[in-house]
Parts: structure tokens; C-alpha cells; sequence
RNA sequence: GCGCCCGUAGCUCAGCUGGAUAGAGUACCUGACUACGAAUCAGGCGGUCGCACGUUCGAAUCGUGCCGGGCGCGCCA
């Protein structure tokens, strides 16, 4: 409907620029807005303002030429020119409630689009050290993560879902020997205990697993422990692989999948971290001072130049990062998309800078990222700090238990990734009317509930025997309702180009107020049957955009509740 | 000190590339059920968009400078 209309405007512009009103070319693309006000039609443009200097007219002199020149059409019932220039479109009914016969054709795929093509896209998200079980940034980083591969997916892009594992370097080192500690009986409290030790309950279980030598399975290997408080290097296989284990069964209890999860080590084993700097080396990017090797970063836009290799050996975190982003890159993933906390944000530049070091024709703004804010979470009115479990923060399997899988992720993707985000245990809790997401699976419910009346009623009440009656559809809240409904390619495409899943969740509350307000004045099953089977498409076509716009934040639609 | 994010109604937040009288929810006040789910709806109250300049037909939105909060500024990851 959109496209039609501006493409009418197109044709308007066109004869104005023939007839020499308009000087220049008719290359500006009209923009239409969807009003606030129904008084103000249902969309509008804002042209005559922006083309009234090279008219040479004002802007409502102009906007009267453009109505003039709009050629014949079905799809606007009535045009009006108000405030400083606006021209509002008023479209018909029958366009109106195109959008209701869209929605029941197009099933599950209404809202999906094809802008990719097909093309590849890596998603890169959660990435946690397997130290400890997931808390809650991860939680928003795959809530956020899984939403964006569903966004891409529906917009025709080639998904694939990565989790890159941290298990190689200090922290695993750290991992391995407060296991060991607990193995030997240590606490926290003793003077022997490691520095730096992970001092979480966890690690107690995972001690006691160890030695009583039980097998896990994690993603994609077996294995058992040895049960050697003195074999370092035993205990650290196990306790990674029982870690991962756990951040596994965290993220299949959230619904989150993953096409391929990537080690670390594996750029050690396959000689790629090597590669890298010898490549930096020969391409002269590096230079060796106070016995270390440096990265002459600055010459990439970083405000200093930074440590490569340190003085007593190893390399520092962000070669084996360059590393594993050239290997995205030599997978053929020409975009890639990193979800991270914003507190990795220092770490951005660096990769880049040692991807452009490469010479190897990366783009300068490759990868793109999506960076979240921290997450507090608060309880009876006050921040929960500590979790048993893990000690010194809140897990997600924690929130997952307090407020169930469905208001979990739909509460950590419902606001923008650039906010501070606040997570109400109470109010995730709540069944009310002040829980959006419980507001939203209601609506969904509430319709599934009328079918079946309508079903038992009368078995040829169905949803697509309403299509031919949508002409009984004239009240306003039933043309509003339509019309919010006809907004959601719009709302796909739109959050899917911003990497902004936030946007499907605050339509979705919208158009469940939308929806409630129709149901409420009007009854369902009218003695008119015409009337009947006209809102019961209607109810249809809501029904489907609220699953499918649910489903791309990963929360499921219930038919009861 | 430097970099990034945030500052909008009592509270939680929308406001995309600058557009019409700044919007929702919640809280508070009024109304609507012998239920097609009241887990709902209708109406009301509530804001100098942190402050100040600037850019222009027009600024919550863009620019600069302040103020306030968060995060990051390691030869840790």
C-alpha cells in the first residue's frame, strides 16, 4: 500500500517536473510517514515543505499542485492539506483491509522479506568464558543475539549462528586451579586458596564431579573425568567440558541455538594465531620495544598502539580475536554481526585495526557490532546482587526460574541495546495487565478462544470464510486495527536493517491495544453472520502477526493461558 | 583526564533518517461485566524532553560547551 502510494506521488512529481513547475529532476523520494492522529489521515508526507524553495511557491501552494497532479487511483479515498504543508492521505477501506487477505495468504511468512538475497551473515553472540554458569549480560546478549538471527533470517539473509569460546589463557588456568583447590578441600577463606580463585558454589559440584569421575557430554564431545587432584591438566579438560555442559543446558532452556561453536584453542592447534603475526610482521604493522611485540594500531584510528606478544611470551587476548575474525572473513562471510557487552567496546578498534593490518582487502567497518548495556536486576524493591550458585553475580538460569522463559527473553530484548536495562522480577512475575508480555500472549489467547467458540457454533466458521465479507468491516477500531496490522513488513524490515529487535516487541504492545480495543466494542459472533465472518478474519490476520512477530523475539504464542 | 552509552510524565520506557498539539504502560481518579477470557476496555490527571548557546521554515532528534549517572581506559580476558 505504501509502494502504491508512492508511486502515485513518483508519477505527480513527474508531470510537475514536465510542465516546469518543479525545476530539477523529479529524484527526491517522497517520504511517507504513518500519522499520529487520525485526523490526520493514515500517512503523509512531508514534500510540498521540502520542495517549496525550488518551486518557488509556499509549501501549500505546492502541496495543491501535487493533490492536483496525482493520478487517477482507487487506493486514496480523500487528500487534505493541513499545518505548514503536510499533505494527508485518507485510503480507502478496501485497501484498508488488503492487509487482513495479506496476512491470511501469507500465513507465517507474512512480514518476511527478501533484502538478503540469500547472502551469508554471521551472527556472533553470548561467547561466554566457560569459567562459570552464563549470568545475566549473557542472557541479554542471546535474547538480543537469537532475535537478530530470527530478524535476518525473515529478511532473507543466510543465518549462522556462532558461539566462540574463550579456552585458552589465564582464566582457564585460574578455572583449573580453584577446582583443584576444592578437590583438595581448600575454601576460599584458607591462605592456600589461589589467587584469583573462582569462589562460586559451582565450582564445588564441579570439584566433586571430578572426582567422582563422571562422564559429560557438552556439545560436541565425551568425556570423563580422571579423578587426579594432582593432574592440572585433567581437571581443566573436565572442568571446561562440564562447564560448557551447563551454559549449554542454560541456552537450550532459553530456546537459543547455535549453528557452530569455535575454540579458541583451535587457532593455537591450527597454527592460525602464528599466521596472523607473521603476516602483521611482514607487512611491517609491528615493531619490538622493552622486549615486547606491538601493533602499530594508531595507524588504524586507535589512540595508542598496542601489545602483541608480551615481554615474557604468550600473546595478549585480542591476537587470537584477529585471528578468529580473519577466519570468519576466509569463510566467506562478507558481513558479520558481533553481539557483545558494551564493556568490550575497547576491543573493537584493536581487532579492526589487526584485520586492516592483513592487507587483505577487509572492509574498514567489518564487523559491524551490536553492543548491550549492563542489566540490574531487582527484587522486592531492592538490586539482587549475588547469586548462590555463582557467587558474585546473577545467573540466567536464576532469572529463567524467577520469571520463566517467555517474559526472560522478551523483557531482555525489549529495549534498546544502547540502555541501561532494568529487570523487574516482580513485575515479569506479575499475570496482570502491567506485564507487556503477558498483555500481548493474552490477546493471542483471547482470539484463539473466540475460534473455538466460533468453531463449536458453527463448523463452517472458519477464518478464511471470512474473506469475502471484509467489506463488513467499517467500524474504526476494526480499520485501525487493520491498519497497525498492514505495519509489519514495515516493522520487520525496519528492525532488521537498524539490528534493533526492540522495535518488534514495542509494536507488538501496540498492536495488542489495538487488538483488545476492537475486541471489547464489538461482539465476535454477531447474529449477522457477514459481520461474523468478516471479524473473525480480521481476528485471524491478528492472531498470525502477533506468532509470527512473538516468534522472532523467541517467545511462544499460547492458545490458552 | 580520554573514549563509548544514557539523561523524555511520580515510576518503567517509545520516539527510526529533524516535521503537525512530545507518546505508551504503570501509579492515581471516573466509568463499563447475569463473561464470545474484566488477565480487558473507555475517559481524566500528569512533561520548560538535564542546562545553555548554535544550525533552519521547523530541534527531544543535528553541532558545540557544561551538569548528572553508567561502562571502559593493563605486557588481564
Amino acid at each position: 500500500m505504501k509502494e502504491a502510494l508512492t508511486s502515485l506521488i513518483e508519477k505527480a512529481l513527474q508531470s510537475l517536473v514536465a510542465d516546469g513547475t518543479l525545476s530539477g529532476g523529479a529524484d527526491v523520494i517522497p517520504q511517507l510517514d504513518h500519522t499520529k492522529d487520525p485526523s490526520h489521515g493514515d500517512l503523509a508526507t512531508n514534500l510540498a515543505m521540502v520542495l517549496a524553495k525550488r518551486a518557488g511557491m509556499s509549501p501549500r501552494a505546492l502541496a495543491d499542485k501535487i493533490v492536483a497532479a496525482l493520478p487517477e487511483n482507487t487506493l486514496v479515498a480523500k487528500t487534505d492539506i493541513a499545518g505548514p504543508g503536510f499533505i494527508n492521505f485518507f485510503i480507502s477501506q478496501t485497501t484498508n483491509t488488503q492487509a487482513v487477505s495479506d496476512i491470511l495468504n501469507a500465513g507465517v511468512k507474512y512480514g518476511c522479506s527478501d533484502t538478503g538475497q540469500g547472502q551469508k551473515v554471521q551472527v556472533e553472540f553470548v561467547s561466554a568464558n566457560p569459567t562459570g554458569p552464563l549470568h545475566v549480560g549473557h542472557g541479554r546478549g542471546a535474547a538480543i543475539g537469537d532475535a537478530l538471527c530470527r530478524l535476518l533470517s525473515a529478511t532473507g539473509w543466510e543465518v549462522h549462528a556462532e558461539f566462540y569460546y574463550n579456552d585458552a589463557g589465564q582464566q582457564i588456568n585460574n578455572l583449573a586451579r580453584s577446582v583443584q583447590a576444592r578437590a583438595k578441600g581448600l575454601t576460599p577463606d584458607d591462605t592456600s586458596w589461589p589467587e584469583d580463585g573462582y569462589r562460586g558454589e559451582y565450582i564445588v559440584d564441579l570439584a566433586n564431579a571430578y572426582l567422582a569421575r563422571e562422564s559429560v557430554h557438552a556439545a560436541d564431545r565425551d568425556m570423563t573425568a580422571g579423578g587426579d587432584v594432582n593432574d592440572l591438566e585433567a581437571i581443566q579438560d573436565f572442568a571446561v567440558a562440564w562447564l560448557r555442559r551447563e551454559q549449554d543446558a542454560d541456552l537450550k532452556a532459553f530456546a537459543v541455538q547455535f549453528d557452530e561453536y569455535f575454540l579458541e584453542s583451535s587457532l593455537y592447534d591450527s597454527g592460525a594465531v602464528e599466521q596472523v603475526v607473521a603476516q602483521l610482521n611482514s607487512n611491517g604493522r609491528t615493531y619490538e620495544e622493552g622486549g615486547a611485540l606491538w601493533l602499530r594500531s594508531t595507524e588504524f584510528g586507535d589512540d595508542k598502539d598496542r601489545v602483541m606478544r608480551k615481554r615474557e611470551g604468550g600473546y595478549t587476548y585480542f591476537v587470537p580475536d584477529v585471528a578468529y575474525h580473519f577466519n570468519k572473513w576466509q569463510r566467506g562471510f562478507k558481513r558479520v554481526v558481533n553481539e557483545q557487552g558494551a564493556d568490550h567496546h575497547s576491543t573493537i578498534t584493536r581487532v579492526r585495526a589487526g584485520l586492516q593490518g592483513l592487507d587483505e582487502g577487509i572492509p574498514d567497518g567489518w564487523p559491524e557490532y551490536v553492543l548491550h548495556q549492563m542489566v540490574t536486576v531487582m527484587r522486592d524493591g531492592a538490586e539482587v546482587k549475588l547469586s548462590k550458585r555463582a557467587g558474585s553475580y546473577v545467573t540466567l538460569r536464576d532469572l529463567i526460574d524467577w520469571a520463566g522463559r517467555d517474559a526472560t527473553r522478551f523483557f531482555l530484548s525489549a529495549r534498546a541495546a544502547t540502555s541501561q536495562l532494568t529487570f523487574d522480577i516482580d513485575l515479569a512475575l506479575s499475570q496482570s495487565n502491567e506485564n507487556p508480555v503477558y498483555y500481548i500472549q493474552y490477546a493471542h489467547a483471547r482470539i484463539c478462544s473466540v475460534q473455538r467458540r466460533a468453531l463449536a457454533a458453527n463448523p463452517h466458521w472458519r477464518p478464511a470464510d471470512g474473506l469475502p465479507h471484509l467489506s463488513t468491516l467499517t467500524e474504526p477500531e476494526a480499520l485501525a486495527l487493520s491498519l497497525m496490522l498492514g505495519r509489519f513488513p514495515d516493522t520487520v524490515s525496519g528492525a532488521a536493517k537498524r539490528l534493533e529487535p526492540h522495535d518488534i516487541a514495542n509494536y507488538l504492545r501496540e498492536l495488542a491495544a489495538s487488538f483488545h480495543s476492537f475486541y471489547n466494542a464489538y461482539k465476535m459472533l454477531d447474529d449477522n453472520i457477514e459481520i461474523s465472518l468478516g471479524r473473525l478474519a480480521l481476528a485471524e490476520a491478528a492472531r498470525q502477526v502477533i506468532a509470527n512477530g512473538l516468534d522472532l523475539l523467541g517467545v511462544s504464542a499460547p492458545e490458552t493461558m
